[in-house]
RNA sequence: GGAGGGGUACCCAAGCGGCCAAAGGGAGCAGACUGUAAAUCUGCCGGCGUCAGCCUACGUAGGUUCGAAUCCUACCCCCUCCA
């Protein structure tokens, strides 16, 4: 792959870069001298699941580690105690140690889902910040000055509408900043909301004369809902509490379903953002059927995140299920005594109706198929014997009797 | 401490004595359409009920009234302004 074309790569999904010609000058020398550059990404164990917009970052990383270079995978786990202040409109409190070593387990191992193994280091960062000490620790707060500390926006805003920040607070950009210090970064990755604390590692590594890491963001992404408005695709990011996140641990069918119900916008951006197929494949798949790109898409993630042959047997799930409207395999058998054999009973001890007025709604609505075939009687009675249900997409298999 | 505004169903939000199980929007569920979706359109959206009706609901507890989410009293909780 030539230069430029590395470059493109690298630089595809990016949101800020500083600073573009040392990002090439680092590139030239690595290829020269046969020797990886040092990408670093930082993370707080404080989540313990992840979803895919966590993997954003992971997934560029991923792209510097298949041209060679080595990716240093930054465990917070001194810097947790403090809490990144970061987007947070009140001091957090600190973390166990328990809590913080039990995420970091968990979060390296969802992390090796994208991440290759071979071409990473896992560093803690109480290595070389618990051995700073007072005197050290003084003396990095001296590198910096309050007011370019509070340039940040999320400070300057606590400070202007009167809210409490504490010092130590202030003292996580530098912390952060010596991380890459002292693992001599040549890159360093993180989400738009990093870009501040990225920069004061470059400040910092400037000012102890070493050779400052060029700072890379990558977009916040967007959730599930996100939808195309005028033009352009609006939505919220993806969170838990917004409901509208894929966790990296959710069960192939879950995993597939929900990349699946995603617009046609919104998939092309994850594919920007989250596939590791390259420019041109992409480029074959729009112009193909946005189905298939989606099928692809959808396989390509529940293999990373489960296996291939997981993901073949969620497609062809899927496939069955929606394309084809046929009932999903293993259903649980329902079984309902004889007193309760009418289909409205039978539609509730299914769990498919919430209450027998809403199964009688959704007979009369149409939307209840026994053994096939619609029914909108809502005064049927199930003989016995097995019976197949499907309100919707919903099935359930029941046994009268 | 003083002055005011407000608490309504999953969320936002109207209603301000009967026609209110409570407008409207969002979310959700279903139907049509499709490429699986999205968008769009349609229906449903407290519970029970052989659909007449019954029960539970408008911060909490009482009261006035034939009748209250709507009026009165007390209490709890939020928010804004002044000090």
């Amino acid at each position: 792959m030539t230069l430029d074309e590395q470059l493109k790569l690298l630089t595809g999904p990016v949101v800020d870069l500083h600073v573009l010609a040392e990002l090439k000058s680092k590139l030239e020398r690595s290829r020269a001298t046969g020797k990886p550059l040092r990408v670093k990404a930082g993370f707080d164990p404080t989540a313990p699941d992840i979803h895919l917009g966590h993997t954003v970052v992971l997934q560029q990383m991923r792209r510097f580690q298949e041209l060679g270079h080595l990716a240093l995978l930054v465990v917070g786990d001194f810097t947790a105690r403090i809490g990144d202040p970061t987007g947070k409109s009140a001091t957090r409190p600190p973390l166990s140690p328990e809590q913080i070593e039990l995420n970091a387990k968990s979060y390296q191992a969802q992390a090796f889902k994208v991440l290759d193994r071979d071409r990473t280091e896992v560093r803690f960062n109480s290595e070389w910040l618990s051995a700073l000490g007072t005197a050290g620790t003084i003396e990095l707060l001296a590198s910096y000055t309050l007011a370019r500390i509070m340039e940040r926006d999320d400070f300057k805003r606590r400070w202007d509408e009167g809210r409490s920040i504490a010092l130590h607070e202030l003292a996580y950009p530098l912390l952060q900043g010596q991380d890459s210090v002292a693992l001599a970064a040549d890159v360093e990755l993180g989400g738009t909301d990093q870009l501040f604390n990225l920069l004061v590692g470059r400040t910092l590594m400037r000012e102890r004369g070493m050779e400052p890491q060029v700072v890379m963001t990558t977009p916040i992404l967007e959730g599930l809902d996100a939808r195309l408005v005028d033009g352009k695709l609006v939505g919220e990011k993806m969170s838990k509490s917004l409901g509208n996140y894929v966790g990296v641990t959710e069960p192939p069918k879950e995993l597939f379903g929900k990349l699946m119900s995603v617009s046609d916008e919104l998939m092309w951006r994850y594919y920007q953002l989250l596939s590791s197929r390259s420019a041109a494949e992409v480029a074959a798949l729009r112009g193909g059927h946005p189905k298939q790109a989606k099928v692809a898409l959808a396989k390509e993630l529940v293999a990373r995140f489960h296996s291939p042959a997981a993901a073949e047997e969620a497609a062809a799930e899927f496939e069955r299920v929606f394309a084809r409207g046929a009932a999903p395999e293993g259903l649980e058998l329902v079984r309902l005594p004889p007193t309760q054999a009418s289909l409205v009973e039978a539609l509730v001890g299914a769990k498919l109706c919430a209450s027998k007025s809403e199964a009688r709604r959704k007979i009369a609505e149409g939307a209840v198929d026994v053994d096939q075939e619609r029914c909108q009687d809502a005064a049927r009675a199930l003989p016995p014997g097995e019976h197949l249900l499907r309100l919707g997409r919903r099935y359930a298999r029941v046994a009268v009797g």
